[in-house]
DNA sequence: CAGCAGGTGCAAG
DNA sequence: CTTGCACCTGCT
């Protein structure tokens, strides 16, 4: 182990922690359910837990949690023993990723959960980030369980596919998901009668996983890379979205390209650190607006 | 009021 | 295989 903890009351805090911005890492588009606080900590659910975040000078404090769970979930969940030294020096051979990486410097690609993600992403396509969060909080508040407050708000854990599958497409609506209401109520079936284990996909390889993961109704080929890259640790998924489309037209191809020619030049260039290069580089063009 | 955001499914070339 | 259009919702 290559940290540094320390324990006080309900409070794990990791000293001289490198390479993990509270915003980077909760503002990148990577995940939907961490709000930030009046003294600019962030909240948020995770696993049926509720955390607090906030960076202290060179240390981070992790609040609300105890050193079993920190163990159990978050050292995981924040991927805490992967070297991003190394992969940013990698990547920083390319000139604008280096500027990319400057820029969203404390960025980690974390590890959730893979049924979340998988609706997550669903809800993501053709919506914008205020619109997902909003929907995936109602989904959870009214199909979640209710796991307890902080600072005065009440957390709920994402519903299970269980919970889901027997709900009416209005239901589903209710929650403000749109069109995608009923690819969520297919996937929660196709879930419970297991005609996809999702959890056995990071088994398989990205390209076996995609194919799997495309299988439900409302998963394309942006959604399913985000959701290998988000939950299950495949790091050389590539997923392109709008902002991403842009930013590798603007600084790499120069003109109009595909999103089929985009995914190649992508893998090409940047090979099993793919993942880490989109994310960098779609924090930088979206907090820019780089291309637009 | 229309226009826009911005992935996927589906139909057609 | 590639292209063009519809789609919930909410904000301009």
């Amino acid at each position: 182990m290559k940290y540094n903890l320390n324990t006080e009351g309900n409070k794990v805090i990791m000293k001289n922690l490198k390479h993990f911005e509270p915003k980077h890492v909760f503002e990148c588009g990577q995940c939907f359910r961490w709000e930030i606080e009046e003294d600019g900590s962030y909240t948020g659910v995770a696993y049926g837990k509720i955390l607090n975040v906030r960076k202290d000078g060179e240390d981070i404090v992790f609040s609300n949690t105890s050193l079993e769970d920190f163990e159990e979930i978050w050292i995981d969940y924040f991927d805490l023993n992967r070297d991003y030294g190394e992969i940013k020096n990698k990547l920083s051979k390319d000139p604008i990723l280096k500027e990319a990486i400057g820029f969203g410097h404390g960025i980690r690609i974390l590890k959730q959960d893979e049924w979340e993600m998988l609706i997550s992403f669903i809800i993501s396509a053709n919506n914008r980030i205020p619109m997902i969060k909003k929907a995936i909080g109602l989904l959870s508040e009214s199909y979640g369980e209710y796991i307890g407050e902080y600072n005065g708000r009440k957390y709920y854990s994402f519903p299970t596919a269980e919970s889901l599958k027997d709900k009416s497409i209005e239901e589903i609506e209710g929650c403000k998901v749109g069109f995608r209401a009923k690819y969520i109520l297919n996937s929660a079936n196709m879930v419970c009668n297991k005609e996809i284990y999702i959890y056995g996909l990071k088994d398989l390889s990205t390209e076996a996983s995609r194919n799997e993961l495309m299988k439900f109704a409302g998963v394309g080929p942006k959604v399913s890379d985000c959701i290998m890259l988000f939950s299950m640790n495949k790091y050389d998924a590539f997923p392109i979205d709008v902002w991403v489309k842009r930013v590798m037209e603007y600084f790499y191809l120069k003109e109009d390209t595909s999103l089929k020619k985009i995914q190649e030049y992508g893998r090409d260039k940047f090979g099993e650190y793919a993942g880490y290069a989109q994310q960098y580089l779609f924090y930088y063009a979206r907090e820019l607006g780089i291309g637009k």
